[in-house]
DNA sequence: CCGTATTGATGACAATTGTCATACTACATT
DNA sequence: AATGTAGTATGACAATTGTCATCAATACGG
């Protein structure tokens, strides 16, 4: 018997998928949680999972946190994540965090139960498409230039980015202005548009 | 017996919500669709449904479009959407078209299946939050300031969006100079951010 | 017609942003 | 010690963006 725990911010599909995967006979499902944090509490107080099926996009803790988390604290559960865009920066992030699974929401049920069973039975599950597009993807920001264009996407201005980063503004400005060229965008709305649409930031 | 159609572009959950249905004893989900032109050819070849279940956000055509589809052709399916996030925008123009009730999908599955039964009671279920956001939604924005953030928030500057709009490129500073204050924001990205989680844009 | 919104344009100015060359530090390699 | 190289900072400059006051044209209700 599998046991499993399902992480999904949305609860009408964290009932249904939840649902869905209770009506196999080997899968007992466990748990669910609506994000990262509350998994770290249901784990605190449950025995672990032989799967933590979780959402990558969630408020609070994304799904690729969870993972290092699970892996950090040498937890047993083998993490599959689900995600609805392919965003090959993800990918890679999940890869060398230990993830064993990655499905994505347009495939089919039967898919998602299949890799499953495939997880437990000592494999990594990724769709071959996922992963030629992880090997493609060569993100070509570096870290500082990553968190910079992350701030600035949310609207904050180039003093705010500094204090934050604990950097000058003339530092700020030339990382940015490095993003802009190097993602061949015009300015810092389209740099990290660009960037978030491959799953960079 | 309720007879339903399930809409919704990702299938790992359409998949999902259709299984979590169709184990309720009234309700027989009579088929599944990726998008709105699926369903016009669904409609075409078998009988209405008494339910269309269907997500607003979806490619090709979305819910809101399907459920003016449903009206215009006197189809006698009851509408129903379901959607993330609330956008007061989405449930105003849902209104005017006749949609029978609006169920956010971090509503848990029992209040799903319980909005489905009133619908076929006659009633129109949308949630009082949601109503209460409806009313206050008092989008500031004009039409022109609304497009200009827009194609700010893809990246494009002044100019390019000045002659997309075929206005100069005075006005179209003018115009975001306004979004910004109207919207507290501290500059463009920062206003097209609020916007758009608002459902404005 | 008259007043008055509305829509769009201008110009001027300040602030912010983007670009670039240069320089300083710490740290690793030879 | 000499060299190389990230990572960060500076300063100077141009381009873009944000703000504001003002103005013209048009539309609209009286």
């Amino acid at each position: 018997m599998t046991t499993i725990l399902v992480v999904e911010d949305q609860s009408l599909v964290r009932d249904a998928i939840a649902m869905l995967l209770s009506l196999e006979d080997e899968f007992d499902v466990k748990g669910k949680c609506s994000h990262g944090q509350e998994v770290i509490h249901f784990l605190e107080n449950n025995p672990a999972p032989d799967i933590i099926l979780s959402d990558i996009e969630m408020p609070q803790m994304s799904g690729l946190d969870l993972a290092v988390h699970v892996a950090s604290h040498h937890i047993a559960s083998h993490v599959v994540l689900m995600t609805t865009f392919a965003k090959p920066g993800y990918i890679k992030r999940a890869m060398t965090v230990g993830v064993k699974g990655f499905v994505l929401k347009e495939a089919d049920s039967d898919y998602l139960i299949a890799s499953i069973k495939d997880v437990i039975a000592g494999k990594v599950v990724i769709s071959t498409e996922l992963a030629l597009m992880a090997l493609d993807d060569n993100n070509p920001l570096s870290e500082k230039e990553m968190s910079a264009l992350k701030l600035a996407s949310e609207g904050m201005k180039t003093h705010d980015i500094a204090s934050a980063l604990f950097l000058s503004e003339g530092t700020v400005r030339n990382y940015l202005s490095e993003a802009i060229s190097k993602l061949n965008a015009t300015n810092r709305i389209d740099a990290a548009r660009i960037a978030q649409q491959k799953g960079w930031l």
